[in-house]
DNA sequence: GCATGGGTAAAATGATCGTTTTACATTGAG
DNA sequence: CTCAATGTAAAACGATCATTTTACCCATGC
C-alpha cells in the first residue's frame, strides 16, 4: 500500500478512536510504520495531516452517499456506521477540537457540510420531482441527528430517522 | 462569587471554546484567578473538572428545557444557543475527546442523553395525550440534529427542526 | 493568642507535545 | 557509475502537559 494512503487511513482511525489532540505524532508514526521525517515531508504538520484525513474521508463518505432515495441514503448511513463506528461527525469534532481556529480544518468542515446539503437537495428532487428547501432541511437535520444519536443509541437512531424522513416525504408529496 | 462556581463556569467556557484537551490547566487557573493547588483540592484532576463541568451544564440545560410543548422546547434551544454558542453537544465532544475511556465522563454523557430522552417523552404526552415512542424518537433526532447543524447553519437549523417537529406532531394527532 | 482551614505564589516533577535535525541506507534513472 | 529522491533511525529542540510540593499568608473560632 502507498505510504501516504497508509499514513492517512491510520491517522483517520486513531483520530476517530482517541480524538485529534489526544493522539500524538509518536503514536501516529509508530502505528503507520513510518518515520516522523517522512510524515512531515508528506503532510507538513499535524494540522495538515488532520486536513488531509478530512479530505479523504469526505471523498469516501460522499462516494457512499451518492444515491437517489431517502431509504438508500439512510441505508448508506447505516453501512457507514457499521464500518466506521459512531462517535459523532469527525468533521465537527475536528472543528471543535481546534476551536474553529485552523482555516484548513474549518474549510474542510464547511465543504463537507455543503456537499451533504447539496446531495440531499438532489435526493429531494428525485423523490418528489421538485425542489423543496424546507423538506431538504428537515432531512439534513434527521441525518445529522442520526449521526450523533447513533453514538449513544446505536443503529436504532438511523432506523428512527429513516421512518421520520419517509413520513415527511409522504406529506410533501400530497 | 463562590470559588468553585467560578472555576467550573470558567472551565466550561474555555472547554467549549477551545476544546477539552487543548485547554491546559495553566490557562484554566489563570482565567479563573485561582492557584493550581486550590483547583486540585476542589476537583481532584482534569477529568474530575471535566465531569464537574458536565454535571453543572446538565443541570442548567435541563432547567431550561423543562417545558411542555415542542414549540417551547425549540424556543428554549434557541435561547440556549444564543447564550452559549453552537459548537455541537459538549457532552458528545467530551466523550469523543476522551475516546469514551473515562468512566465519569462517559456516565455524564449517558445520563444527560437519557434525561433528554425522558423530557421529550413527557412533551409528547403533553402534546398528543399519549405515549408515542416513534414520535419521541423523531423529535429527539431533530433536536440533536438542530444542535449540531446550528454549528454551521446557525439558528436557521433550529427553526427548521421546529417546523418539521410540528408537522410530525400534527400527523401523529390525526 | 494561637491553631486550623483555605487560600496564595512559584518551583519542581517527569512525561509528552509537535517539529527539526543529523547521519545513514536503499533504489531507480541517466 | 553516480546522482537525486525517498526512505529510515534516533536524538535534540524548546514548549507545554497534568500534577505535586514547598513555603507562606490570613482569617475565623475556640
Amino acid at each position: 500500500m502507498d505510504i501516504r494512503t497508509r499514513l492517512i487511513s491510520t491517522a483517520e482511525r486513531l483520530f476517530d478512536r482517541y480524538g485529534f489532540t489526544a493522539t500524538g505524532m509518536d503514536r501516529l508514526t509508530q502505528a503507520a510504520g513510518i518515520s516522523s521525517r517522512t510524515l512531515y515531508k508528506h503532510v507538513g504538520s499535524k494540522n495538515g495531516l488532520m486536513a488531509a484525513v478530512l479530505g479523504e474521508r469526505d471523498r469516501r463518505f460522499h462516494r457512499l452517499m451518492t444515491v437517489d432515495s431517502v431509504d438508500a441514503l439512510f441505508a448508506s448511513l447505516e453501512t457507514w456506521i457499521d464500518q466506521e463506528g459512531a462517535r459523532g461527525c469527525l468533521f465537527l469534532r475536528a472543528w471543535g477540537e481546534t476551536g474553529g481556529d485552523v482555516p484548513e480544518i474549518a474549510e474542510a468542515m464547511a465543504r463537507h457540510k455543503q456537499r451533504l446539503q447539496e446531495r440531499i437537495d438532489e435526493i429531494v428532487v428525485a423523490e418528489i420531482g421538485r425542489r423543496d428547501d424546507e423538506l431538504a432541511e428537515a432531512l439534513l437535520l434527521l441525518f445529522e441527528g442520526a449521526t450523533h444519536a447513533a453514538a449513544y443509541s446505536g443503529s436504532a437512531a438511523i432506523a428512527g430517522a429513516r421512518r421520520a424522513a419517509r413520513r415527511l416525504i409522504t406529506d410533501a408529496r400530497a
